[in-house]
DNA sequence: TTGTATATGTAACCATTGTTACTGATGGAT
DNA sequence: ATCCATCAGTAACAATGGTTACATATACAA
């Protein structure tokens, strides 16, 4: 564990916290598509992401939902943060997206570390500052654009988090996660195909030039 | 200075801590419609709103703007915190809707009372957890509500926080806060209208059942 | 009063997105 | 091979929202 610290936080915190945080984290490994999290669950730790990628979504009341963004390793997701220390129940559901290793800290650590450790107030602060931007992203992409420049977007960062040249989804799937209809999705994905900058598969798109 | 804040802080802040903002806070009160912060700017102060309404608003690159969300008080901004800690430019606008008065905080301050106090590191937390929930109730009014869903929240909001029961506002400034067109607007305002909900008039526009 | 700028009302039209319905393609499982 | 579930392609249509264009209304200044 403390070597998969050191690697993937090594740089920012310091030797007294990594191993504070290896006498009290439990690390867990997580297949790909696990739930780790659905709406109104409560938070019982906050994770440290240290290999792998976890999709954070949004669901409103009528089942539908909305991809908000990937957290990668070196992430923690700020969501969890605030739940756990209001004890209040998560407003979003994340998923593994790839098989993922995580360190799960108990969360009075939490803030016990927060007015001891320098290095851990700045990772938290700029947690939070990642998140909301990553959520101003996402809000600037559903009101600012097009579902065409959407769908391009959401390939490209699929490909980039996944580190792949093709997603490996069904249309319906991607229609659910940007929120609008397999057809309306399958609609578009061949106009880019026939753009030349995909090529369209079953189950799977292959990029060529996005 | 120490009374306003006492009334607005006074429950959550121990006397020690109210006592150094006294000391190092700056008193400021800004007319309505004052501009706070452009999208770009460097901010140097973080700021403990004590009355009125700040409006925060996302500006795209065309000129393109969204209504975020209101600060009220007892409300500090994250955007700010994270942009002061970072050194980072704004990603966002705030303008006062009504006068509002608050207390400017150097950023020096900031990080050694999350140290310091529980209180503050508390508070701190709290208004992360709280912008990044009305973010998210932001980005479900743009991604699963109609236009007309939108207009009728945006009057209610709008008048909750400046306890009316009218609008003053043009059906252009409406729609550039929804990031809308004037036409639609006004066609929706209309068929509120005829619904009985409202009654439009020159400039402002009456609240009668919503 | 008259002129002017701004605000609002409305019609006609277009583009995008969503819906319904059906077809054909694909890839196992038996 | 045959069956079956799932996935993808496509057409026709509806709904929503955006655009253009013009008419009318209102407030205010000269």
């Amino acid at each position: 564990m403390i070597q998969e610290l050191r690697d993937s936080y090594g740089n920012q915190f310091e030797d007294a916290l990594i191993y504070e945080i290896v006498q009290v984290g439990t690390f867990k490994e997580i297949p790909a598509g696990f739930k780790m999290i659905e709406v109104g669950d409560y938070i019982k730790g906050m994770p440290l992401l240290v290999s792998g990628v976890i999709k954070v979504l949004r669901d409103d009341k009528d089942g539908d939902e909305l991809l908000l963004y990937y957290l990668e390793t070196g992430d923690t997701c700020s969501m969890t943060m605030t739940c756990c220390i209001g004890e209040v129940k998560s407003e979003i559901r994340a998923i593994a997206e790839t098989d993922a290793k995580l360190i799960m800290i108990p969360i009075r650590k939490m803030e016990e570390w927060t007015a001891k450790y320098k290095s851990w107030r700045n990772f938290v602060f700029e947690s939070y500052h990642n998140r909301l931007n990553e959520l101003l992203v996402t809000l600037d992409s559903v009101a600012f654009n097009k579902m065409d420049e959407r769908l391009v977007d959401y390939l490209k960062e699929k490909a980039r988090v996944n580190n792949e040249t093709s997603i490996h989804n069904t249309h319906q799937e991607i229609a659910y996660e940007l929120h609008s209809s397999r057809v309306v999705i399958s609609r578009l994905l061949k106009k880019l195909e026939k753009l030349g900058k995909i090529e369209l598969h079953r189950n799977y798109i292959e990029i060529i030039n996005l």
